[in-house]
DNA sequence: GTTAGCACTCTAGTTACCCGAGTGCTAATA
DNA sequence: TATTAGCACTCGGGTAACTAGAGTGCTAAC
């Protein structure tokens, strides 16, 4: 158990380092206001603080900088979420200023944002495309054998693939089939769009459309969405504005992380709610060892969520970044859930 | 003028140095077997040809590198395409391997495999938005007072805007709009859609539909179409992979310019033919004096073009990248615009 | 329990030094 | 006359030695 005096110094060790980025010392603790206790007594204490794990040294005679569990303590028990300033405040609501209409929109802004206010990296991921729900089906005719399809979902996003059309089929058919298609898909989600596809579908098309099969295997690929696409990024590059890294080779590995798709899920866990907070190795990715994450969540309606992560040094300023986030996840779900609610 | 000699250590000097990028110094030279000279020869022909300046010292007793006049020189005169490998060819034909239908595909995995090849940056610029053809709009409403403008242009591309329904307008005036819309509007270049809006369906549409202003001025500002859109890049992390760059201020000023949209046409100027190569300072900006970019166009018919830009160090091995560049516009030409005429 | 004092430690910066790769010049050589 | 061998010279980079300064841990005094 921590006396008083040791959370104190932890915390205040904590803080200054945060913000400067050099070890801290006894010396220089001694001097804040916060702390009346000589460079000695702070000395005994860090020391203590250093055996039960929460500060390190980066050798035997420099100043002590957090170690992770260090961190972590701070994180939990420390953290005194401190009031966003105005002008912050106004540039994030500045997202919402001018009235966009699309949720796709408010996201790509949120990241970028974001990501300017905090000089870090920002992630954002959209809410799960699967969820939204078949508006309008439409097939335009290109050229003698070829075609776009187009789905419009109910929040306004438009998906389209080109397709080949099959031999001996000719403009009546497609047009059929898309009024069917039309008739019983308007209503279902994206994510059921398959299996109805074929539920629903395949036995009246087959009545009325020669050929059917193959316009229809046609249609199953176009229908299989892309997941990756509601993933946006807010400077990327800003990590290369961190003191901390230095090493290019693992600017190199951190980066090449961030652009692999595949990896996002590790970075991003989707489907937890609230926010969270993943210090160094806490981390699922090697590369991400000496960098923090938090996450939040946000809502869509009562269904759909989404998610933001910021990513950034272990010597994040994680006080402004949670109150930005509370703030941000608050507005986001505000918003976007009037935005949907509206349709 | 240049001596044979003269012109033969230059070329292996410049050749050496792209490929080791370490100064390259007379013994080394000597023991090339394309060079039957002394090193004492050598040294007094390169003491030569730094005093014109093709080459230049790092210091006083340093080998020697190739000057920015001594790499175009070397671009201009020395450069002896080499035949590119089969399995770089297969690699670069890859592309078109599975068939895919849409230019944007095209074009986007173009950048991808070039830069995998090439271990520099990769930018095209698809063919320009304007002239693409109008084949359809349509307007499919969302909400009570929100919905989603959608145009098709002839090469399966998409563009879609979700707008606000001014006040009072019902939905058979939507209805009257997008037919008297298709009637004239379709075959109309999007470069040309602003214009023709106003011409041709102002006058029709105030006959017809109640409050066609708002929904005029609406309209006009949908069919203002993003420019940035048909920019792809591939390998923007490989500049991380050339030993050349490795102050990371540098880097950063590097990426920062990528990153900007605005300074795309700055490095890769549009409606230029054929293959160019810029130098270090040659380049527009001065993030980019220490990087080489070679550039080249590609038509799609008669009437588009595109551009692929390379972007790498000085010392970019300027043969294999001509080569490529060279085959990978005669494909892209070919490909993109057969699949433009099937249209 | 707190703190002043002090010896000790380690980094970072500076200087001195040397090695090796490379040069330019001169004189010998083909 | 063109080429080359020989040699003194230069400079970067690596290593060692030294110093200053910031910080520590311990002891003893308050």
């Amino acid at each position: 158990m921590l006396t008083e005096r040791q959370l104190l110094i932890l915390k205040v060790t904590v803080d200054d380092y945060i913000q400067s980025a050099q070890p801290v010392g006894s010396n220089q603790l001694s001097k804040k206001s916060e702390i009346p206790f000589s460079p000695a007594t702070i000395r005994n204490e860090m020391a203590d603080l250093e055996g039960l794990g929460f500060l390190e040294k980066t050798h035997t005679s420099s100043g002590r900088v957090p170690s992770q569990k260090g961190y972590r303590y701070y994180v939990d028990h420390l953290l005194t979420p401190k009031p966003l300033p105005q002008q912050d405040i106004v540039q994030l609501r500045s997202i919402f200023e001018d009235k966009i209409t699309e949720t796709e929109e408010v996201i790509k802004r949120s990241a970028m944002i974001l990501s300017e206010l905090t000089n870090y990296t920002a992630i954002l991921l959209g809410p799960d495309v699967g969820k939204h729900i078949v508006k309008k089906l439409s097939i335009v005719p290109l050229t003698a054998d070829t075609a776009v399809a187009i789905i419009v979902t109910d929040n306004g996003h438009v998906e389209n693939r080109v397709f080949t059309i099959p031999e001996g089929i000719n403009s009546s058919d497609i047009e059929k089939m898309i009024n069917i298609l039309n008739e019983r898909l308007v209503g279902v989600p994206l994510n059921d769009l398959h299996l109805r596809l074929e539920q629903e579908t395949m036995t009246i098309l087959r009545q009325h459309v020669k050929r059917y099969g193959e316009l229809f295997t046609t249609l199953r690929k176009a229908a299989v969405l892309p997941h990756e696409e509601n993933v946006y990024f807010g400077g990327k590059l800003n990590i290369l504005k961190q003191p901390d890294f230095h090493d290019i080779q693992k600017i190199r590995n951190l980066m090449d992380v961030m652009e692999g798709v595949q990896h996002i899920p590790l970075i991003l866990p989707v489907g937890t709610q609230g926010l969270h907070i993943r210090i160094g190795s806490e981390n699922a990715l090697s590369a991400m060892e000496d960098c923090s994450v938090i996450t939040v969540s946000y809502d869509i309606g009562e269904e759909q969520t989404g998610s933001i992560a910021i990513v950034g040094p272990k010597r994040m300023d994680y006080k402004r970044i949670v109150s930005m986030l509370d703030i941000l996840s608050g507005d986001l779900s505000k918003e976007l859930t009037r935005m949907f609610r509206a349709k």
